[in-house]
DNA sequence: AAAGTTATGTGACTTATGACACACTTCCTC
DNA sequence: GAGGAAGTGTGTCATAAGTCACATAACTTT
């Protein structure tokens, strides 16, 4: 398989480029570029700007940000078919984060004037991802305003399904990154896992969190 | 002044299309139509196809919503110059809530059909849009997550300076509604109040709050 | 293997806010 | 103007979650 239907498979997985047709997404596809990058190599910082959507080809990539107290805090990793900078690629605006490689990986790159140029000759696609945007919006507003006021146990319930869909059910992370993600406390987050752990819905372990019954986890992910 | 002119200046105020050309909303603005609403007549109401975008060329429209108790909730005024329904216009989606006219209106109407074969004929226009709508992306992801982390001073106070935006010092809203809001308590918003009105903040009556010293409310909404 | 560093576990305390209960006021309606 | 509805003011209590303090466990470095 080419490289370029590759990236269109990629694509064709983000919500972001869905339903454009198989005749459009190839096209898009074809404007890709690659890039290699070593173990620990820096792809980009915060505040440099988004010029560019990347595809994870092979490899690991992680976005992180450095905390108040100078510690690292690791937002996300993104792994093969994932797809970062999808908004920035639109609107060209500074990361807000850094993104580094975690090994030696091999990216997709889609340059924003491509980008840009491709819409400009394509008004029907720009139209398509106009009402993406518009969906992520309502969906955006919808969702924070509501979860934000969920009590912990459910926005973590929800975190940690998230991260599932991405790992399985070995989710490896810090309880402490845990809670930059769901606005807690450390503490507060333990005692929850702890409790979880006692209703045998998951397991403990240094830096990994291990999810033995996610039919429950998404029950309170629900709220009931 | 034309009527379409006078619609060109509304879009203009409207962050979603302050950065078109002159030209281009004027273009824009020719699509428009008018209506005429008599006092409590029904514009939408929640689940209605999202088919245009309205601005309020005179009167008064009532954003509101049916609480799951019966009662009615208003989520929002929308006078002269403002304009609601944006989102809806570009993606199509039901609208999430009813509008009623609160006295005589006449609104500008632009209807979905028409602004998307603008968009289309406009690739350009299009962009714009999309860039928009990304900055309202990040807008919202970034506020909200910090926002409803906030204490209920802050958002109150958040509240209540976008309020005062629209109306003037003087706030004629009752506390259950600033409670819905807030994602509070009435009870709490009321004691919020009552400490703010000790300090010489605000001033209460029944169904009204009078601002009487924005700078302290600012400084208290930036969390200090 | 000793020492240091990071991650985790847990108790004690504090604080913010929600929940309930009820008094009081204003306004509206008949 | 009597009665009711809606809005407001306040006390009491319960609870969720943050903070602080420290113990313990697990990896790393030398």
């Amino acid at each position: 398989m080419s490289k370029q239907a590759e990236f269109a498979v990629i694509l064709k997985m983000n919500p972001m480029f869905a339903d454009l047709g198989a005749d459009e997404l190839q096209r898009l596809a074809n404007l890709c570029h690659t890039q290699h990058l070593a173990n620990g190599e820096v792809l980009f910082q915060k505040g440099d700007p988004g010029d560019a959507l990347f595809g994870v080809r092979r490899g690991q990539i992680r976005i992180e940000t450095g905390a108040s107290d100078g510690s690292r805090l690791t937002l996300n990793f993104m792994g093969p078919g994932d797809l970062f900078g999808e908004v920035a690629v639109l609107d060209g605006q500074n990361r807000t984060a850094d993104a580094t490689a975690g090994e030696a990986s091999e990216l997709f790159v889609l340059r924003r004037e491509d980008f840009l140029a491709f819409l400009e000759r394509e008004p029907k696609v720009a139209i398509k991802i106009i009402m993406l945007l518009c969906q992520r919006i309502r969906w955006q507003s919808e969702r924070m305003e509501e979860s934000m006021l969920q009590p912990l146990p459910v926005r973590l319930a929800r975190r940690l399904c998230a991260l599932a869909a991405d790992y399985g059910s070995e989710v490896h992370i810090s309880q402490e990154q845990l809670g930059v993600f769901v606005g807690a406390a450390r503490e507060s987050v333990n005692r929850q896992l702890q409790a979880w752990r006692k209703e045998a819905i998951l397991d403990l372990q240094r830096g990994r969190i291990l999810l033995k019954n996610m039919t429950k986890l998404t029950s309170i992910a629900r709220n009931e």
